[in-house]
DNA sequence: GGCCAGCACTCATCGGGGGCGAGCGCCAAT
DNA sequence: ATTGGCGCTCGCCCCCGATGAGTGCTGGCC
C-alpha cells in the first residue's frame, strides 16, 4: 500500500530511527506525540500514527498492548543497526586510555584484563575467547617435586606456560630428568605432540626403556594441557546484568541467563561463529539460536594475531542496549587485544 | 517469668528446634498448629503457644507479622546451631567418591575444584581462599622470548608455577640467561626474595653489571609474582543463588550480595576470621558484620598443610539453609584439600 | 493525495474497599 | 499446668472504578 516493495522511504526511516533511538534511551514504549515532538520532521501525531502504522504492518515495531506506544521488533532493531545506525569511532585520547588498562603480564591476565574492561566500559557483560593456540611447544622442563612426583613445565610456541604433576613408577634422578628435558628442546621444540610421538618412535628406539617411560608420560601430559586450555571462554561483569530491569524483570529468565553463563561450550559455538566473519558482528535476540538470550544482543567481534583470526571478544547486554557505544568499543578491544597478543 | 534465667526447659528447647527444622524445610513461618502436630509432644497449639510467647520473648523467634506463624530469629538459629542441632556425617563412601572429584593436577585447579565442589553439593556458593604460600622459590629459569622480552618462570616452594615476561633495557644472550638463573637456583633456593636482595647485594658486588641488572628484574618480578598471587578467593556457584526465594526476591539486595562477590578483598577478611579457629566456624546473617549478607549465612572450615593452617574453605547461602547438610560437606572439602595439598 | 484536528475506544495502572483465613493472645474451665 | 473457646489483627486476594496514555478512524482542508 503506501509503503511498496516494504521499502521505507526517507520519511519513514527517520521515524523508525528516531523511535528505537528514544525506546533505547528510556526503556518506555514511544507513543506517536512523543515521535512528533523528537523526530525533527514538522508532523502532527496524527499522521505520524499512519507511518507507524506501516511500520507495524512491515514488522519493525510493535506495541505491547493496546494502549501503550510501539517498542521496536528485533527486525526493527536490525535494520536499525544494519542501516539507521551512526557509530562515533572513540578518539585516539580514549583508545590510548583503554590501551593503559591491558595487562600484558601473560596470556591469561591479557585475556581477563580485555574481558573486564569491555564489561567496565559497557556496564554490560564482557566475554573473550582464549586465543587458540598452536599445538607445538618452546620450551619443556622436569622439575622434581618429590620421589615419583614430576613438575612439567611446558611453554607453549605463543609464550605461555602451562604446568601439570606427573605421577611416575619410577624415580629419576635430577640429571635424567635435565637429560631427557634436553632430548625434546634439542630435537623437537616447535613440534607437534603427535609429530614427536611419531619421531620419538622412530629415531629413538634406542633410548632407555625408563627413559621412554618418561617422554611418553611428557608428552601424553603435554597433549592433556594443550587440549584442555583448548578454548575457554572468559566472562566478566555478569553483575552489570542485574542491574538491567529488561532482565531481571523475569527471575527464571535471568537465571535461564546467567545458567547459560556457566555453560562455556555453549557459548563458544556462539562467539567461534563470529570468528568467520571480520569485523564487529552483531546477534540481536533469539537470531543466535538460544531462548536464554532472546532479550538480548551480543556484539562481537573477532582479534587476530599476525593476520589470523585466533579468538573472539564481544559484550552480552539487553537488546535495549546503546549500540552506538558498544560498538566501537568492542571493535577497539578487540584491535587492541589483536596488537597486544602480536607484541610477543 | 516460666522461664527463669533465660534458660531453656527441655521442651522449649525441642519446640525451638522442631520449629527451625520446619522453618527450615518450607520456608513458610511455623504456626502453633503445625508445631503441635510435628514436635512429637502430645500438645495442643494453646499450650505450645504459651512457650512460644515465651521464646519470642527471649529473642529466638519472631513474627514477620500479626497473624502469620513464627520464624526463627539471628539469634535463634545460633542457639540452634550451637546446641540444638545434629549433623550426620557423610558416610565413607560418599567421601571417597568426593575424593575423586577433585583434580589434582596443580593447586590452581584444585582450589578450583573444591570451590565447585561446595557449590555443587550444597546448591549454593562455594568459597576457597586459595593457599598461603611462602615467599621463597624452588627453581627459577629464564627463557628469551624475543630481543628484551623475557619469559621468567618460577616455582614456587609449593609447586605451584608462575610465570611472567620482563622487558629489559638491553638483550641477554641465552646463556647469559642461564648462567643468571644457575646462580640463583644454585646459592639462593629456598630463600625469600627480601633476602635474596640483601645477598645479592652484600655477596655479588662482583657480578657483572648488566647481570645484576637481570637480577634486579628478576627479583622485582618475583616480588610481584609472589604478592599478586597472594591470597586470592575463588568463588563458584553464585548463579544457584539466584534460584533462592529468600534472596532473589529484594533484587537490590541480590545485588548487592553479588556485588560483595566482585569484592574480593572484603570477602577474603571475612573468610581469614576463620581461619583463627580449629574446626567448622558458622556466621549467621549480619552477624559478619556485612550488610550484604543479612540474609545469609557463611559456613566455612579452614584447611591446612602439614598442621599449618593456610587457608578457607566455606560455602555461602541463605540464613535458611539445611546446616545439617552443610555443615559435614564444609567439613569434609577442607579435610580432603588439606590431605590433597599435603600429599605434593 | 497528503495532512491533520477531533473523537470514540481500548487497556494498563493505581488506589480503595471488602471478604477470607491464618494465627495469636487472653481467659476461664479443668 | 493444660486446654478449648473467643475475639482480634493483619496480610493476601479480588473486584471495581477512575485515570490517562495512546490508538484508529473519519471527515474536512489545502
Amino acid at each position: 500500500m503506501a509503503q511498496e516493495f516494504h521499502a521505507l522511504n526517507e520519511r519513514a526511516q527517520l521515524l523508525l530511527k528516531t523511535l528505537v533511538e528514544r525506546y533505547i534511551a528510556d526503556g518506555q514504549p514511544v507513543g506517536s506525540r512523543a515521535l512528533s515532538k523528537y523526530s525533527g520532521l514538522d508532523l502532527s501525531p496524527a499522521s505520524i500514527r499512519n507511518v507507524m502504522a506501516d511500520l507495524e504492518d512491515m514488522g519493525f515495531i510493535a506495541s505491547p498492548h493496546t494502549s501503550a506506544g510501539r517498542i521496536p521488533t528485533p527486525r526493527g532493531y536490525r535494520f536499525f543497526v544494519d542501516t539507521l545506525l551512526t557509530v562515533k569511532p572513540l578518539d585516539r585520547i580514549e583508545i590510548n586510555q583503554l590501551e593503559g588498562q591491558l595487562q600484558i603480564n601473560n596470556t591469561q591476565k591479557l585475556v581477563a584484563s580485555a574481558s573486564h574492561l569491555l564489561s567496565d566500559l559497557t556496564r554490560f557483560a564482557g566475554v573473550v575467547v582464549t586465543p587458540r593456540r598452536s599445538s607445538g611447544f618452546r620450551h619443556i622442563e622436569f622439575l622434581k617435586l618429590a620421589e615419583k612426583r614430576i613438575l612439567l613445565i611446558l611453554v607453549t610456541a605463543e609464550g605461555d606456560v602451562q604446568n601439570r604433576i606427573i605421577q611416575t613408577d619410577k624415580t629419576y634422578t635430577p640429571s635424567e630428568l635435565v637429560e631427557a628435558a634436553n632430548i625434546l628442546n634439542q630435537n623437537y621444540a616447535g613440534c607437534s605432540f603427535d609429530e614427536i610421538r611419531r619421531r620419538v618412535h622412530a629415531e629413538l628406539k634406542q633410548v632407555q626403556e625408563h627413559m621412554s617411560q618418561l617422554m611418553a608420560a611428557a608428552l601424553a601430559a603435554g597433549d592433556q594441557a594443550v587440549s584442555e586450555s583448548a578454548e575457554d571462554v572468559v566472562i566478566s561483569g555478569e553483575v552489570n546484568l542485574l542491574g538491567i530491569d529488561d532482565l531481571s524483570s523475569n527471575m527464571t529468565k535471568l537465571r535461564d541467563l546467567f545458567n547459560l553463563f556457566e555453560h562455556r561450550s555453549t557459548l563458544l559455538q556462539l562467539l567461534d561463529h563470529s570468528s568467520r566473519a571480520q569485523g564487529v558482528q552483531i546477534f540481536i535476540g533469539g537470531e543466535a539460536g538460544l531462548q536464554p538470550l532472546d532479550e538480548c544482543s551480543v556484539v562481537t567481534a573477532p582479534y587476530e594475531v599476525d593476520g589470523k583470526i585466533v579468538g573472539t571478544v564481544g559484550v552480552i547486554g539487553p537488546t535495549r542496549m546503546a549500540y552506538e557505544r558498544v560498538i566501537p568499543i568492542v571493535d577497539i578491544t578487540a584491535k587492541l587485544l589483536s596488537s597486544a597478543l602480536t607484541l610477543r
